[in-house]
DNA sequence: ATGAAAGCGCTAACAT
DNA sequence: ATGTTAGCGCTTTCAT
C-alpha cells in the first residue's frame, strides 16, 4: 500500500495552488475548464482520492448519516432459514440507505456489541452528520448529551422499553391502532368471544399499546376482558410462543377461541404447539401475531398479523435527519406514527392470499 | 446545536493537557486512575464526544469498513411484498456488518446512484479503511487506481460482468458446481432429456458459468444440447421470463422438458406464464431457477433452485479486509469461492418441503 | 505518568 | 479565476 497522495502533491503536479484543487473538486465551475482538466488529470495520474476525514474536519460536516442498533444476538431462525428471515434492522437500513441515497448521503451502520453498547454512540456520533438510534440500543444519558450537538431520531421499534427523550425527533408505529384494528375483526367478523392476550413480562411501551388496542376492541364489542394479558412471557421467541399456546391449552375452563399474540414469533411457535396437540387452526382456535415479518406468510395456516412498516420507518427516519440537517436543527421535536395495516391470512379464518407470483 | 467541545474544553476542565485526555481515549490504561476519572468526568459535563475525522486525519485509520453496491433499481418486487424481497445487497451488508462488528468496525454503505457511479468510490474510500465493491458497480479504472492504497475486495455478485482486476481480493460463488448439480438431479432423477437453459444476452462470467455447469451435467448423461442456451434474455426479470416460457411453448417442436434458468425471477415469471396456459409445473415441464431468493420459496409450485450464500459472502469479505488491513496488505491477492446448494423443491417433481414452522 | 509541539489533508476566508 | 494562510480536532513523537 503506498502512501496516498493529498492536494499538495496534485497541486505541485498540475502547477497550481491546493486551493485550486480543492475547488475541482467543491465547486468545478469555479474553476476554468481547462485548469479543472489539468488539475484532474494530475489527480488521476496519481491515484489521488480526497480525504473524507480531512475534509469532515474542515468542513464539519461528512456527508454521511449513521443508524445505531441492538445486537440482536443470532437470529432465531435456524440457519437454513437465514436469509429467509429479515430482521428490523435489514428493513430499516434499507429504508435509511435508499432514503440517504438520494439526498446524497452514504449510511453508516454499527451495532451494539453483545456486552455492552458502550462507545458504540461515539463511534458513530463522531463520524456522522447525524444519526438514528433503534429503541433500547443506548444509553439515555449518552443521547441526550450528544443530541445537543446533532440531530437524533429515536426509532421505536418493536419491543422497546426507554422512556424517550422528549427533545428527540422520534417515530414509532401504530401499535395500539394495528391491534384493536386486527382484535374487532376477530371479534366483528369471526365472531370471537374468548380471546386471550399473550403479552411480555417487562411492559414495554408497544407491546403496552398493542395490549391497549386489544383491550379497546374488546370493550368496543362487548367482550370481557382483564386489565392483564392472560399470559406474560419473557422473551418474545418462538420457544415461549409455544409453551404458551401448551400452557393456554392445559389450564383448567374452556379453551380460548382466539390466541392473540404480541409478536409474530411467538405466535409462530404456538402454531406449531397446536399442530403437535392435532388442534386446528383456526378452526379450533385462531391465532394471530404483529409484525408482519416474512415467516409470517410462509407458515401454515399463513399467519394473520398486523404488519409494521419498516422499510418506510427508515425512509423517514433518513428524511427528518436530512431536514434538520438542513434548518440547522431548528424547530419542535418532531414525532410521527406510521400507519400499520393488518393482514389477513388463514389463522384468522381468512381466505389465504395467494402467493404473490 | 451547540458547538463540541474538543479535547482542549476537556482538558482545561480536567487540568491536564490534550496529550492526556486523548490517552485516556485511547489507552487508558497508560493513564492514572485518578487522572482518568477527572478527564472522564469533565467529559461526560461538557458532552465531549471525540471527531472521528479528526481522529481518522491524525492516526490515517477510521475503524470502518465500506461496501459499495449497484442501484438495483426499485426491486422488482410489487410494494406490497417489499418486505419480504430480500436483496443481494441487504444479505451481503448483513453478513458484512455482523462480520464487522465482531472485529471492532462499523460498516458504511453507498449505492450508487441510478445515473453514474460517479464519485461513489471516492466518496467511500475516501472514509474507510478498505472496503468491497460489488461486481459491475464502479468503473474497473477507479478500483484500479484505488486498490493501491487500501484493501478491495470484489464482490462478484450474481449477473455480474467486469473482468475481474486480478490484483483484487475476490469472492465468488460457485456457479458452475450448482448449475451443474442441479441439472444432473433433473437428469438422473427426474428423468429430463430435453432440458432448454435460459441465459442472457450478455454473457457475465456468473450467467456464462452456470452455463458451462448444464451443459457439463448434459454431456455426462448423454443427453444432447447446443453450444448456446435455448434462449437468451435481455434483462434477467419476471417479465422477460414470461415471455421467455411463452416463445418455448409457442416454438415448433416438441416442448422442452424442463426450462432451466439463469435466475429466480425469470424462473418466477415463469411459472406464472404456464400457470395461465394451463400447463402444470412440474407435470408438463418442470422449471427451475439460481439464486434462492426468499421468493423462490413462497411461489407455488415452490422453486427448486441453487441457493447462494450472500451473507456468508460479506462475511467473508469483511474477514479479508480485516486481514489485509493488519498485516498492511501483504501477500497475494486471494480469490475465494463459495459452496452453492441445491434446493430441491415442487417445481421439479421434489416432494415441497414444509415450511419452517 | 504527563506535557509540548508538530503535523494529518483538507476547507474557508481573505487577498490578489 | 487563483493563491495565501489559518485553522479543523485529534494523534504522535519527543521531552520531562
Amino acid at each position: 500500500m503506498t502512501a496516498a497522495p493529498t492536494v499538495y502533491d496534485v497541486a505541485e503536479r498540475a502547477g497550481v495552488s491546493i486551493a485550486t484543487v480543492s475547488r475541482v473538486y467543491r465547486t468545478p465551475d469555479s474553476v476554468r475548464a481547462s485548469t479543472r482538466e489539468r488539475v484532474l488529470a494530475a489527480a488521476r495520474e496519481l491515484g489521488y482520492v480526497p480525504s473524507g476525514n480531512a475534509r469532515g474536519l474542515a468542513s464539519r460536516s461528512t456527508g454521511v448519516i449513521g443508524l445505531c442498533f441492538p445486537d440482536y444476538g443470532d437470529p432465531a431462525a435456524d440457519t437454513e432459514d437465514d436469509d429467509t428471515a429479515m430482521l428490523y434492522s435489514d428493513q430499516i437500513i434499507r429504508g435509511m440507505e435508499r432514503a440517504a441515497r438520494r439526498h446524497g448521503y452514504a449510511l453508516l451502520i454499527a451495532a451494539s456489541l453483545k456486552g455492552g453498547a458502550a462507545g458504540l454512540v461515539a463511534k458513530v456520533a463522531g463520524r456522522v452528520d447525524g444519526f438514528a438510534v433503534m429503541a433500547r440500543t443506548v444509553p439515555t444519558e449518552e443521547l441526550e448529551v450528544i443530541s445537543r450537538r446533532m440531530p437524533v431520531v429515536m426509532l421505536a421499534g418493536p419491543r422497546e422499553g426507554t422512556a424517550f427523550l422528549d427533545h428527540l425527533d422520534h417515530i414509532e408505529v401504530a401499535n395500539e391502532d394495528g391491534q384493536h384494528e386486527l382484535t374487532r375483526h376477530l371479534l366483528v367478523d369471526h365472531g370471537v368471544r374468548r380471546p386471550a392476550y399473550i403479552g411480555t413480562i417487562e411492559q414495554s411501551p408497544d407491546v403496552q399499546a398493542r395490549f391497549d388496542g386489544f383491550r379497546l376492541a374488546c370493550r368496543e364489542a362487548g367482550v370481557e376482558t382483564g386489565d392483564e394479558p392472560a399470559l406474560r412471557l419473557g422473551r418474545l421467541t418462538q420457544e415461549e410462543g409455544a409453551r404458551a399456546a401448551a400452557r393456554l391449552c392445559e389450564s383448567p375452563g374452556e379453551l380460548p377461541d382466539a390466541f392473540v399474540f404480541a409478536n409474530d414469533q411467538t405466535a409462530v411457535g404456538a402454531l406449531r404447539e397446536l399442530e403437535r396437540r392435532g388442534l386446528s387452526v383456526p378452526d379450533d382456535v385462531i391465532v394471530t401475531g404483529f409484525d408482519g415479518i416474512p415467516l409470517s406468510r410462509l407458515v401454515r395456516p399463513a399467519l394473520t398479523t398486523v404488519r409494521q412498516p419498516m422499510v418506510r420507518m427508515g425512509e423517514e427516519a433518513t428524511e427528518l435527519l436530512v431536514r434538520r440537517l438542513s434548518s440547522k436543527g431548528e424547530g419542535e421535536p418532531v414525532s410521527r406514527v406510521l400507519p400499520v395495516s393488518v393482514a389477513r391470512r388463514a389463522s384468522c379464518g381468512c381466505t389465504e392470499t395467494t402467493p404473490t407470483l
